[in-house]
DNA sequence: AACTATTGCAACCTCGAGTTGCGTTAGGCG
DNA sequence: CGCCTAACGCAACTCGAGGTTGCAATAGTT
């Protein structure tokens, strides 16, 4: 029966299990408002090791968060502009219902969290412009220049049934939609709707 | 020089003192997590005596709160589905706008008011639900069984643009909104759109 | 004027954030 | 192998805010 887990770990093992022990309370809590002792125990690490790494909880927060959102964007490409939403749909209902997602979009109080999340949704948008450039592309719409705007009437019916209203956003809201937002695409020829 | 301000009021006075000052203080801070210490000094009146109306700081909140929203909902009448909209749509600007509003949208924790949030927005579809159901009455559309859903999608966009985006919703967005509400009712004579 | 409920006041308890000093350990280096 | 040092654990501390308690002061009532 060898010790399997260390008394004293170093460095980025450390490191690595701070963040994730973070972010685990996060998702339990449901909330950014977490106790740094809660952290250090789930961590199996002392609270001065915590404060030695990160003047404040709000940092530690702040920092979890970005080393969860480093992960890159993956953005679909299904061959058509109704499969390319879908996906995103999903994609969004997904980031909502997840805990670390909810726990994001509640975050109040003006402190950087409120920043990081604009930035989170400006990023999304400018990535997800390219889903209806690239339909424009292939001549199955006539290109816009609002196309960040679209996107977030796409996701803005999403967010509120999800967040807002504590409700399920189930595939018949999603598919609606989507196709509100493909309706209310120019078609190619030049006509609006 | 009578002493305008008597040092020990009483009853009333001291409650509609604390429930202001709440609403102050929450207004101020855009949040509803406030310091006792700050309503008691704002009411001008002792910790002790808050405590021995409310247990808990979330009890003088939510009971604050209640007071705000006790002054009824009006619902515009114009005369037309848009203008009725029109107005409504201006209402729920205005209302997430304010900052108890802002504060009310942002309450997290899973707490009571998270569920009086859910009640607020419920009660508020179900009253709007009659704009719709009136306009179908004079003939602008056919009438709808799912009218609460489509003030959703009324809410939602703006919703998303100035609690979540910190952005600001333009009478451009309002209007779009608006529009594309109404032109997603059933025409009266039966076809859709 | 006396009585009672309400308020003010000061002191206290609890809990979590954040800090400090020191002892202990891991791991590199001669 | 033994030493040296940076990283970690640990206990005790400060500080601010929520909440409590006992008692004195005050307002309204009779």
């Amino acid at each position: 029966m060898t010790a399997t887990q260390p008394s004293h770990r170093r460095g980025q093992a450390v490191d690595a299990a701070i963040i994730e022990a973070t972010l685990g309370v996060v998702a339990e809590q449901g909330t950014f408002q977490i106790r740094i002792d809660d952290v250090a125990e789930r961590a199996g690490v002392n609270k001065t090791t915590i404060y030695r790494r990160y003047d404040s909880a709000e940092e530690l927060v702040l920092a979890a968060v970005l080393h969860n959102a480093a992960a890159g964007i993956p953005m679909p490409d299904t061959g058509t502009l109704r499969g390319d939403l879908d996906a995103l749909v999903r994609m969004v209902r997904a980031a909502l219902t997840d805990p670390l997602g909810r726990a994001l979009m509640q975050a109040s109080g003006g402190g950087p969290l409120d920043e990081l999340r604009r930035r989170y949704w400006a990023e999304r948008f400018e990535l997800a412009s390219e889903l209806i450039d690239r339909a424009a592309e292939r001549g199955e719409c006539a290109p816009v220049d609002d196309a960040a705007a679209r996107i977030e009437a796409l996701v803005a019916p999403i967010h509120f049934r999800i967040i807002q209203l504590a409700g399920v956003a189930d595939d018949s809201l999603l598919a609606a939609t989507v196709d509100r937002v493909i309706e209310e695409l120019p078609s190619d020829d030049g006509s609006d709707r």
